[in-house]
DNA sequence: TTGAAAGCGCTAACAT
DNA sequence: ATGTTAGCGCTTTCAA
């Protein structure tokens, strides 16, 4: 019942421990006869080694801790693959921790990220961690932000431009004739939040005769689009945006819905327009027009930059990684759709 | 740089090791004034313990292994959260594995946690790891199945009846005046699918008049639907379903893009049932029918159940925990919208 | 109530 | 090329 350690091996194999332990390691320096009764041994017995002494002994652990808000939001499920994919090809374990159950302690997540003692952490969550992440850097356990900067450039981050993706999305709804635009999004707290608003700014103020209005929201759910949508459709007409942008596709297309059953058409009455460019926005009942990040990617590359930063602690220089967002137009920005994407 | 031990905690508190360790696991049989310090020495030197020499000396780790299918499926990244959520409330941390990247090898996620010494696991993948959680079962390391059944009742599941799943899913395609009916799922060798065909047919038997026709596939993809649905587009009218039954969510939405591109309306000329009830399903082009299944509450009783048999291991009973699915009629199977659930 | 000591399974010097 | 040995950090008897 308890498990098979390398001792059974060795005694079976008539070996010592180190012998086993570098068969199992580095099996060039073994002779090929003593390789080959160890091996049998192994299969034999079936052993496994333990990754809890190896970890003890070489302080490694080869696992990576990743936090990320909401698994049930597609944009960091797919982060999360990614993460997970570029994790096992390089030989690394991922444990996983969700922060959105623990409003205000998200930072509670690097706690068991510690203890376990994990070789370096991506954090993919709004909540503010910065601080605990440089008391786990002073530690020796590095950190990769995902979709989120470090304005002191202490930590390496991958991340789409947000101000680039806010400018692309309101010059777009712009550019198809829409002048009172509504920013939908939070918490004001987070920094690509006010990125967006700030490019969708930009973009208004280099028109004539567009108007902008914020609504700060505390979360981006797809319950809380819906809840809005019905709100502005409850306003009278000269009162209500003739374009929104949503922070993100949960919302976006919680509001399409909320418009629709009020009895706003989009986008003929009211544009709209979404961030992430989760899978569903273009099979979306009105298809949604969204400003893509390369979610999935972000977490390989995330991943990659962390295991590199593991790889050569010596010459660690964070790095900003920064994709550029891109304009997916369909039908709920009232532009002709693209060449329809799924 | 090295982290800090509870011998150094010890050293600053002026007590031994033995002392530190029960201030932090039985801090009643400590006199207060020595806690007292030895708290005060701890929050000082920032101690965190090592789980890994924890784990080497107590034999458990407090972590579950959860291998999932795809987490960009909604279906499965919400088991997920459901998991993630009740392990952390019950003190277990979660070693997530992703097994659609490894086709026909889905049972190597297993000799990561084996190697982990996961105190039990979570499979919810399609893939057949029965023989090697049989091993790990003889091992001491306990499986829970999710969306699966173990017909010899070595292992506990959590599931939702897949035959009554497609019982409702025909039944109501049938009252809904559907003769042709077309089943497309798979892989065949995945009893969720063969379950769903199952009660599918059975309902099918029961009407007078109405026929069944099955495509298998490899996969359940929006790509795939996407491609199946131009497919049936282009067939003469007279040879194409007048509603389509598909394994899937994801699936469905991809057959009713592609239907709809190739000039076919949905409902009017074919109607379109899924199956999982995701998120997105109420927010599709044509809002989408579809066999709920409750994924996330399952992925929480999975994680409980687990955790109820690491701790009652004396009297472990296989279980079978079994939902009923329900059906959620919507626009694209004809029906007369319910209150419309978002 | 507190401390001393053994040992979990492994790796890595070091000795042979 | 192989074996001997020490020790990673913790929990847990056992003795004081």
């Amino acid at each position: 019942m308890t498990a098979v350690s390398m001792r059974d091996v060795a005694r079976l194999a008539g070996v010592s421990v180190s012998t086993v332990s570098n068969v199992v390691n580095r099996p060039d320096g073994v002779a090929t006869e003593l390789a080959a009764r160890v091996t049998e041994a192994i299969t034999q017995l079936g052993f496994v080694r333990n990754e809890a002494a190896r970890q003890l002994r070489t302080g490694r652990s080869e696992t990576l801790g990743l936090t990320v808000l909401d698994l049930s939001n597609p944009f960091f499920a797919a982060i999360a693959t990614g993460v997970e994919q570029a994790a096992a090809a390089a030989g690394y374990s991922v444990l996983l921790a969700t922060s959105s159950s623990i409003p205000g302690h998200e930072a509670d997540t690097l706690d068991l990220f510690e203890r376990h003692r994990v070789d370096g952490v991506l954090v993919a969550s709004a909540g503010n961690m910065l601080e605990r992440l440089d008391q786990l850097r002073q530690r020796g356990i590095p950190a990769v932000l995902i979709d989120s900067l470090d304005d002191r450039g202490a930590f390496s981050s991958v991340s789409a431009n947000n101000v680039t993706g806010g400018r692309l999305a309101a010059r777009h709804l712009i550019e198809n004739g829409r002048t009172r635009l509504l920013f939908v999004g939070g918490p004001r707290a987070v920094s690509q939040m006010r990125d967006r608003l700030e490019g969708c700014q930009e973009a208004v103020l280099a028109a004539r005769g567009v108007t902008l209005d914020v609504k700060w929201t505390q979360t981006l759910s797809a319950e809380l689009g819906l809840s809005i949508g019905s709100e502005l459709a409850d306003r009278p007409v000269h009162e209500r945006p003739d374009a929104v942008f949503a922070a993100n596709d949960m919302l976006a297309l919680g509001l399409i819905q909320g418009l629709v059953r009020g009895g706003v058409r989009v986008p003929e009455d009211v544009a709209i327009i979404g961030y992430d460019d989760i899978v569903f926005a273009a099979a979306a009942g009105v298809p949604l027009s969204s400003v893509r990040q390369p979610s999935r990617a972000m977490g390989e590359r995330a991943a990659a930059t962390l295991i590199d930063h593991l790889r050569h602690p010596a010459e660690y220089r964070p790095r900003a990684v920064t994709f550029e967002p891109s304009l997916v137009a369909r039908a709920s920005s009232g532009a002709r759709p693209a060449a329809s994407v799924l």
